[in-house]
DNA sequence: CTATGTAAACAAC
DNA sequence: GTTGTTTACATAG
């Protein structure tokens, strides 16, 4: 077996970290993290009360006042908290779009634990001024569902805190419409956007003026007064190195927030990673560049963006995703077996670049994938000529495109995905789609479902006349399936187990199946 | 079982 | 050769 994989690991120094001590478990990325209301976001585990839930996250889009976030703290829960910026330490560097520093001056200083936050919030291109946050949206007129009976807040609360699928509106960069009334029309427009916003891997975006953080050693200061080439964040003291045993999606985050418009080229992140963390001290071998290259692919918080500048030519450049700016990077294993692709769904119209390419790995993976359709379900498959693509489709998607598998949703527990049957009664599903868990609080058993398999992710086809199982190799043997999954094995399980949501699959069936 | 790291195949550039 | 995607596997917890 061609794994010799002892020589890269390390050995004490791994496993006592190079910060704080702590190994990154599975929930975290270090250091447990304050309690506040900027990562928190809700992270609807088992464990999390929605009410908790939406009274951050209303919270974090909002910023009201300090004493209603600390009874907001009161109840989220601690556990919930999911990997964040720098392992939950504010993330006080400025960002040389000057965003960050424009906000801050906003608040006083005894307010900047919660809300240097804001400048977690703020997408690396908006240009919310201060007015933004201060005030809560009296001009949020919508409404979202039976949260009340079920939190049993107080309604002034209720009211107060607006709807998180609402709120998390401005932060959409490409966000133009008008959310003020709509009923359920308005949350499929939100489905749409979510659509738009997650299933694209490659985002049409302006970055004309990206240059290359690196291409001087000398101009990496994130200031224009000349802050030491080192992390712009200097955490003075025990923070104040990189810690540099941090997962790679960790440390690449880290690389991309210090990054303007948090957006790198990949050899930029490469030169970030020699210079600020030893996963690149073995000159020799390249496994380093894989490993981010791989954990670029695979981790849903970052998204690669089309514009790649005259200094980058080749490939594109990548950048964080809003959610992972709120909320931190999760783990990259999430995205790996959960979502074949990344985004949640594959096209029938694979991109004609290389992202279409490797599509599916090796050899070795070539030969398990011909083994699981000589070994399952052979009428099922046929060999497709287009490999799955994380691309977005050139197409119009329908609805039944909107996978709620959305990696960035979910409560960063282990149990991700997850799903609900109850949930079916719900016009929006149990998805988990952060923003129908968040708006529809009717769901908060949601996240007791079960884990699904790490196969068990929706691929709808995208064409009636499409067979189900076409290059889906994925919901494989290799996989242990729940005896739920096992049940009747087909396609409707799957989409059902593995989505949890009506809504998307009954699209769906109506748009295909009739 | 999950999270992570690594190797590697492969295609497009 | 580089970049991006994907799978497989090892290892630790």
């Amino acid at each position: 077996m061609p794994h010799p994989q002892s020589p890269h690991r390390p050995s004490s120094a791994d496993l006592t970290g190079g910060f704080c001590g702590v190994h990154p478990s599975k929930d975290t990325f270090g250091a447990p993290m304050p309690l506040h209301p900027q990562v928190p976001l809700p992270s609807p585990s088992p464990h999390t009360s929605m009410v908790a839930s939406n009274m951050a996250t209303s919270f974090d889009n909002h910023k009201t006042s300090k004493e209603e976030l600390t009874g907001f703290m009161n109840l989220t829960d601690p556990n919930a908290m999911q990997w964040s910026a720098y392992n939950g330490q504010p993330f006080n560097h400025m960002s040389q779009d000057g965003n960050s520093c424009q906000y801050s001056l906003q608040y006083s200083p005894e307010s900047t634990e919660i809300y240097s936050y804001g400048q977690n919030l703020l997408p690396y291109n908006n240009n919310y001024n201060l007015t933004y946050s201060a005030v809560p949206s009296s001009s949020c007129p919508r409404t979202y569902t039976n949260a009340p009976d079920l939190t049993g807040l107080p309604t002034t609360i209720q009211e107060s805190y607006p709807p998180a699928a609402y709120q998390i509106e401005p932060q959409r960069p490409h966000e133009t419409m008008d959310l003020s009334d709509q009923g359920i029309n308005g949350h499929l427009m939100e489905l749409r956007e979510d659509y738009d916003y997650y299933s694209s891997t490659i985002k049409h975006e302006e970055h004309s003026d990206y240059s290359s953080p690196y291409d001087s050693d000398v101009t990496r200061s994130s200031t224009p007064s000349g802050d030491p080439p080192m992390p712009p964040h200097n955490f003075k003291g025990e923070e104040a190195a990189i810690d540099k045993e941090q997962p790679y999606a960790q440390l690449i985050y880290r690389a991309l927030m210090e990054a303007p418009s948090r957006t790198m080229i990949l050899r930029d992140i490469y030169d970030w990673f020699q210079k600020n963390t030893d996963k690149a001290a073995d000159k020799e071998t390249k496994g380093w560049q894989n490993s981010i290259r791989h954990n670029l692919s695979m981790n849903g918080a970052f998204e690669k963006v089309d514009h790649p500048s005259e200094e980058a030519k080749k490939g594109f450049m990548w950048r964080l995703t809003d959610e992972a700016i709120r909320e931190g990077v999760k783990s990259t294993t999430r995205y790996r077996s959960k979502l074949p692709n990344k985004r949640g769904h594959r096209s029938h119209h694979p991109q004609p670049q290389r992202q279409a390419s490797g599509a599916k790995g090796g050899q070795a993976a070539r030969r398990a994938a011909r083994m699981r359709r000589s070994t399952r379900r052979e009428d099922a498959y046929r060999s497709d000529p287009y490999p799955m693509s994380r691309s977005v489709p050139d197409i119009p998607m329908p609805l039944s495109a909107y996978s709620p598998h959305s990696p960035y949703f979910g409560s960063g527990s282990d149990t991700d995905l997850d799903y609900v049957p109850e949930d079916f009664g719900n016009p929006l599903g149990g998805s988990n789609m952060e923003l129908f868990n968040r708006s529809y609080t009717g769901t908060p058993l949601s996240q007791q479902s079960t884990a699904v398999g790490d196969s068990a992710y929706i691929e709808l086809p995208m064409n009636p006349a499409d067979p189900l199982f076409t290059n889906s190799p994925s919901p494989s043997a290799d996989e242990p399936r729940t005896p739920e999954e096992q049940g009747q094995g087909g396609w409707g399980d799957e989409v059902a187990l593995a989505g949890g949501s009506q809504f998307v699959f009954d699209v769906a069936y109506g748009e295909y199946a009739v």
